[in-house]
DNA sequence: CAAAAGCATTGACCAAAATCAATGCTTTTT
DNA sequence: AAAAAGCATTGATTTTGGTCAATGCTTTTG
C-alpha cells in the first residue's frame, strides 16, 4: 500500500522508515469507479488526492454547459482543486475518474500537521508545487504563443501516456478545442 | 532598504530582528531603468527578483517576432524565469523594465542556504509560489473557458493597477491578442 | 522646439476555428 | 444479441479574430 506515493516522496526527499511510518499515519486510501466524482463544484474541497493508479481529469463548466479540462491525472500525479483545499470556498472544478483509479488522500487537518511538524513534508509539498507551477507555465506559454499544430505536437510529446489513454474529445477540451477542430488538425498533421 | 520585502515576507511569516538580519546579508539591490533587461533569453538566469518598486514584464518573442507576455510584475511581486533559475538551463524567457524599477536580488546560492538553513524562508517560498500558481491556474481557466469580454473584464477586476500603469498592446498581447482587437473589444463593453 | 516614435482606433478584407448536421464505427448497456 | 450511447470524422456554413493600411494623438528624443 502507497509504494508509488512513497517511491515519489523519495525520489524529492529521503525518509527514515520511522518518517515513513509517521506519514503512514496520516494517509487514507480511496477507489474510484469510473466516472464517479471526487469533487463537485460547490463541495468544498476537504482533501488532494495522489494517484497511485487510474487516470482523472479535473475540469470546469461553463454557462453553455461545455467542459474545459484543467487538468489530467495519471499515476504518480497529484490532483486537486487547490484553491478550493487551502482557503475553504467552494470548489469551482470537478474532478472524476477516466478510469478506476486508487487515491491516497491528505486532508486539510493531515496536511497542516505535516505541514508544521514535518520540514521534510513541506519541501515534498513546495517541490510538488513548483513543478505544478512550472508545467503550467509550459502548457501558457504554448496555449499564447503557438500554433495549433506545433501546440498538438506538443502535447504528444510531453503526454504520450494522456493521448494512449484518454479520448481525443478530451484532449481537444484540454487545448480548448471543439473535437472537430482537432480531428482536422490531425488529419493536417498526418498528410505531412 | 527592503522595506517591501520583509514586509511581504513578515505577512506570510513571522521574523525576529536577528533572523531579519540574516536574510538581509543575502539580499542584493538593484535598480533599472526603463526599458532595461533584467533578464534576455538564452542566459541563465541567476537571481529571482523581488520588486520594490516599478513595474517589469517576462515575455517569450515566437518565430515571427512577436512578444506573448507571460507575467506582469509590479511593487511587491517576484519576478524570474523560474525553469532557468532552478535547473541552470538558458531562460526561454525575456524579463525587462516597463517603468525605473528597484529590485532585491536573490541569487541561486543564496536561495540555497536559505532553503538549507532556515525553514521560515522556505516556508516563503512555498507560500509564493502557491499563490503564483493559483493565479496561473486562475488566468488559464479563464483563456480557454470564457469569452473575450468576460476575460478582459476579468483582468480589469483582478489587476486595476496594471491596467492604470501599462499600454494597452501590453495587454493584448497578455491575453494572447492583437492590439486591434482588444481595442474592438473594449468598444463593445463600452457600447452597453 | 521640431522630428520621430509610440500608441489607440477604425475600416476593409481574409483566414481560422466554431457550429450545425450527417455518417459509420466501436463500446456499453440491457 | 439487439439497442443505445459514445466517439471520430467529414462537409457546408457562420462567426470570430487576424492582417493590412490609414489616421490622429501623445510622448520621447535629438
Amino acid at each position: 500500500m502507497y509504494e508509488l506515493f512513497f517511491r515519489k516522496f523519495k525520489e524529492k526527499v529521503s525518509l527514515s522508515p520511522e518518517e515513513e511510518e509517521t506519514i503512514k499515519t496520516y494517509l487514507i486510501p480511496k477507489k474510484l469507479r469510473k466516472k464517479q466524482y471526487l469533487l463537485q463544484e460547490g463541495d468544498v474541497c476537504k482533501t488532494f488526492a495522489f494517484i497511485e493508479k487510474g487516470a482523472l481529469k479535473a475540469y470546469s463548466v461553463d454557462n453553455g454547459g461545455n467542459e474545459h479540462i484543467i487538468q489530467f491525472g495519471l499515476e504518480g500525479w497529484i490532483i486537486s482543486d487547490l484553491y478550493s483545499f487551502l482557503t475553504g470556498e467552494p470548489a469551482t472544478y470537478n474532478i472524476d475518474a477516466i478510469e478506476d483509479a486508487e487515491l491516497v488522500l491528505i486532508s486539510k487537518s493531515a496536511h497542516e500537521e505535516l505541514l508544521q511538524k514535518m520540514p521534510k513534508y513541506e519541501t515534498f509539498i513546495r517541490m510538488n508545487i513548483t513543478g505544478a507551477y512550472l508545467a503550467l507555465q509550459k502548457r501558457l506559454t504554448s496555449t499564447i504563443g503557438s500554433s495549433l499544430e506545433e501546440r498538438y505536437a506538443n502535447f504528444i510529446a510531453l503526454y504520450p501516456h494522456i493521448v494512449q489513454r484518454v479520448p481525443q474529445h478530451m484532449i481537444a477540451s484540454y487545448m480548448g478545442l471543439t473535437p472537430e477542430t482537432l480531428s482536422r488538425i490531425r488529419r493536417r498533421i498526418s498528410a505531412k
